[in-house]
DNA sequence: GGCGCTATTGGACCAAAGGACAGTACTGGA
DNA sequence: TCCAGTACTGTCCTTTGGTCCAATAGCGCC
């Protein structure tokens, strides 16, 4: 396989992707991968260019769009998606502190120092607590006197910016961080 | 300025790279700024990335290797250099270890006082942990190797000896906390 | 053998959760 | 004044989660 060989991944759903990865990697190290995914996940996608790919994105995107990629990974470049860049960035940052924190003191490390609702707005980290505390959509709704819609507006974005997937995930976040 | 616009940033050594880009970017937030650096540094090219830079790269770099940058960021990629590329990476690595860590001990919490988890079966244990871990049904029936229908029951069979009434609280329970 | 507990699965059914796509309204800057 | 961010609401639709009823099978025990 020569360098340069552009090979396109798309994601199984049943299997780990960082499997799938390592093992088209190891067939083919040279070869520059670009990952095709059916529900881009950020942390995934975190995960997969530390194992070696060369872009991650949304396998249903247009043929356009993947030309345009197959164009930058062939020039040698990185790819990420737009949407995904900025949270890649906010999250580096975050990453990065935490690191130096881990470097720095050790005992703090250990429960996690900085506060990942910071990202939220008020109204987010209002809703984001309640979910922690096991409330569902419509007991929150009620206790913030606001739909129901409105609640499942506020959760889907706070599922974003702390790149979860669902509530329960969200709810060992927040309790992870205040164990009261 | 219009969008795709791709401006060269060389820094001065005199001021601070992130308040010279900074700059650039109030002037004109939606250009593409390719930053040349005389003296290369990871860090700095982390600040710059976060500020929104697209391409950080040696200024003495040969006008071909230029031309390849200009090319992947007019594409909308990012250039990151190859060592710069696997620093991020592993930093982002630890970062994302620990917080699984994190999220994958609340089990142990629960280990301390008395177990609530006493009066379930060992099956039921099992699928509390996983639950409690964040794990779908559908995930949990893959790594036991049954049916979602079967994680359904024993899930059910939990809920009703620790007396609630989703997932959620029950993943609150396990880690040694209290639903409100 | 019969009883109880555990583990397993099926089908049907309904509620909750969450995404896609849109839209209105207010506010604090540039 | 225009723009970005925040808050809020709507409809449609798909996926998950959870419950009910029912069944088969292994195991230890009296």
């Amino acid at each position: 396989m020569a360098a340069g060989t552009v090979l396109w991944l798309h994601l199984d759903d049943d299997s780990s992707a960082l499997a799938q990865l390592a093992n088209l990697r190891n067939a083919a190290p040279k070869a520059l991968v670009i990952v095709l995914a059916n529900k881009p996940d950020n942390e995934e996608a975190l995960t997969l260019f530390s194992e070696g790919a060369r872009a991650y994105i949304n396998a249903h995107a247009t043929v356009a769009n993947l030309r345009q990629v197959s164009n930058v990974v062939q020039a040698g470049g990185l790819w990420i998606g737009e949407s995904l860049m900025k949270r890649l960035l906010v999250s580096t940052q975050t990453a990065l502190s935490r690191a130096q924190a881990i470097a720095a003191t050790p005992k703090e490390a250990a429960r996690g120092s900085d506060d990942p609702l910071a990202v939220l707005t008020k109204r987010e980290q209002e809703v984001a607590c309640s979910v922690a505390n096991g409330s569902s959509n419509k007991e929150i709704a009620r206790q913030l006197t606001i739909t129901e819609r409105t609640v499942k507006a506020h959760i889907g974005a706070v599922f974003q910016k702390l790149n979860v997937r669902d509530r329960l995930q969200l709810a060992l976040i927040v309790s992870g961080r205040r164990p009261s």
